[in-house]
RNA sequence: GCCCCCGUAGCUCAGCGGAUAGAGCACCGGCCUCCGGAGCCGGUGGCGCAGGUUCGAGUCCUGCCGGGGGCGCCA
């Protein structure tokens, strides 16, 4: 099907373009109309011209008369367009036909998206949270619109601190350890290994020795190392479940994974002039950054001990996600404390060749989560939160809510809608704030049942699957033409026919709240739709079939909306 | 000291250079012969400060104030 908003800005922009190459309408939703064209005020100052003559002139040429009941010149020079109600009808009845609710398709891209990242031997706190569920709902987004789409896990698997985790595990043995590390008890690990370095000389030599038996591939020691890898993957993997991301073993590239190619990359800088030595290490510098002295900021690719940075691992990250993947697209999906290194990473690639025209690559930031203090989210100990944790208490509290408020739900349903609940709540809590924002975490407004929250959406989707339970009644067949009487029912059609634009501009900005802010805006002119129209008690039948379809594309909407962010819609709650 | 991000209602947040800056929570006042009241209607209340660009600035630019982060061998 053509979108709505599409067609209307098709035709807009043919008539701008004849009076001036490139002209944009700047098409926007009004509140004085449908939608509103802003463009003409802009074009009339280029030209010297009245405003309200251009616009009355573009608007006569449109001839909009197919679609708009009204097309009228306001203000300054505005062009605001009612839609014709047999047009709304029309556009809603083909998007009920359409398996992707009316959401265009892009030309498909080489997506590789890189989020998530915990570390091996370390426990997965409420920072992980917030780049995973993201990422993860980009994913999702990106797939639906029709990309490639490669997801990438780069956990840190690598490293000097590997040498004090490999002689933690010979110390405590491996069986223990294994234990340890299956139960998710990896912050005790890990803390017990720092406290063994910190006050322990002997074995403060042990782990720089074992860090170069590591570096040398030694093959006891990647048998160790192999150990606290694939315990730490397990342990990601039941986080990821209980989170239900996309995220699976396939999907991790570890640091690690580029070992082989970093001296393929210091080479390559070398041969390309790039690389300078810098107090013994080896450096790119990129033009335009600065340290506190003013003086140049290296990236540095080789430290002064032989040993690669982590911008080594990056830039061969690049390398081969392009060279040998075919990448078209890289996204990064990591905390905006980070940003001035992958800045400096692109610009060095850049200058490498390795990011030929053609190819995009961006860090998607995004902001931290804070407790009500306005700092790190902690515990009261001062820990940090761990995930898992934070997951059980959001279902606990989740299953607390529904007891009290639907106490004849079965205690099966109830556990799962729990989890649906709990889960939904926290990711639509890190998905509805701008991203690149930091958010302050409050358990009681994101498992709020009113609000901008995912139990309001579930809720409001629940509701209308229990007006077909209620009623016996069918989804009706997409045939009929829905009837857009009242303002109430041309209101909801309206916000229906929204869908593209919201998944569309999600993806633009890589700012899932745009989508979220969509969805609560259509839930909510639901409720003024259910309020104001009886669907079940209609009084006709013809009506009641209309509103039914209404009903049921709304229900549509919501449940693919949220499983675009990652989040289910029980049918009851 | 330099660089980046952020300052919108009491609180948490939307606002794509366009018309009278919107929600939710909280608070105040109404509504129930209601298909799920987990609701609906109304009210109180705001763009950190000062310049500038523009026909038009919460949005762009400059400075200041306040908060967070970064600034050479951790990732």
């Amino acid at each position: 099907m053509d979108d709505t908003k599409t067609v209307l800005e098709t035709r807009l922009r043919a008539v701008f373009d004849a009076v001036e190459t490139g002209a944009d309408p700047v098409l926007r939703p009004s509140d004085h109309a449908d939608f509103q064209a802003n463009g003409a005020l802009a074009l009339a100052k280029r030209l010297g011209r009245q405003p309200r003559e251009l616009a009355a002139e573009i608007a006569a040429a449109a001839s909009l008369d197919d679609l708009c009941e009204t097309v009228e010149v306001s203000g300054p020079g505005f062009i605001n367009l009612t839609l014709s109600t047999s047009f709304i009808a029309n556009q809603l009845s083909a998007m009920a036909a359409d398996d992707r609710l009316g959401v265009l398709g892009s030309e498909p891209e080489n997506v590789i998206i890189d989020y998530s990242s915990p570390n091996v031997a370390k426990e997965m706190h409420v920072g992980h949270l917030r780049g995973t569920v993201i990422g993860d709902a980009l994913c999702r987004m990106l797939t639906y619109v029709g990309h490639h789409v490669r997801r990438e896990n780069h956990i840190g698997d690598w490293g000097t601190p590997f040498g004090m985790l490999i002689e933690h595990l010979i110390d405590v043995g491996e069986e223990k350890a294994v234990l340890e590390l299956s139960v998710g008890d990896l912050d005790t690990f890990y803390r017990q290994a720092r406290a063994s370095f910190d006050s322990d000389p002997t074995f403060r030599d042990r782990s720089r020795a074992r860090v170069v038996l590591l570096q040398s591939g030694d093959a006891e020691t990647m048998r160790l190392w192999q150990i606290l890898v694939a315990e730490s993957v397990r342990y990601f993997d039941e986080v990821y479940a209980k989170l239900g991301v996309l995220l699976t073993d396939d999907d991790i590239v570890g640091e690690s994974a580029y070992n082989s190619m970093l001296a393929d990359v210091v080479r390559d800088l070398d041969g390309l002039g790039l690389l300078v030595e810098s107090d013994g290490a080896r450096c790119v510098f990129p033009p335009g950054f600065t340290n506190r002295n003013g003086d140049p900021l290296p990236l540095i690719v080789r430290k002064s001990d032989g040993g690669y940075g982590y911008a080594a691992t990056d830039l061969a990250a690049i390398r081969d996600r392009v060279g040998r993947l075919g990448a078209t697209e890289i996204l990064y999906v990591v905390g905006a404390p980070q940003a001035q290194h992958f800045e400096m990473c692109f610009a060095a690639a850049t200058m490498a060749g390795w990011l030929p025209d053609g190819v995009r690559v961006a860090h998607v930031s995004f902001g931290s989560v804070q407790g009500a203090d306005h700092k790190i989210l902690k515990t009261r100990a001062g820990d940090r939160i761990r995930l898992v944790d934070l997951l059980d208490e959001a279902v606990e509290r989740a299953e607390t809510a529904i007891a009290e408020k639907n106490p004849d739900l079965d205690a099966a349903t109830r556990g799962s809608v729990a989890k649906m609940l709990g889960v939904g709540a926290i990711k639509y809590a890190d998905l509805s704030t701008d991203r690149t924002r930091d958010y302050v975490f409050d358990w009681e407004r994101m498992l709020a049942f009113e609000g901008n929250t995912a139990p309001y959406l579930q809720y409001a989707h629940a509701r209308i699957r229990s007006i077909f339970r209620r009623g016996n009644a069918a989804v009706p067949d997409p045939g009929p033409l829905p009837l857009l009487t009242e303002p109430a029912e041309r209101d909801l059609a309206l916000a229906l026919l929204g869908f593209n634009d919201a998944v569309t501009s999600t993806l633009g900005s890589w700012n899932p709240s745009r989508l979220c802010a969509y969805l609560f805006d259509l839930a909510t002119t639901f409720t003024g739709f259910y309020e104001n129209c009886p669907v079940l008690k209609a009084p006709t039948d013809e009506l009641r079939t209309s509103r039914l379809a209404l009903s049921d594309l709304t229900a549509r909407v919501l449940a693919q909306g949220l499983e675009l962010l990652g989040i289910s819609a029980p049918d009851q709650m």
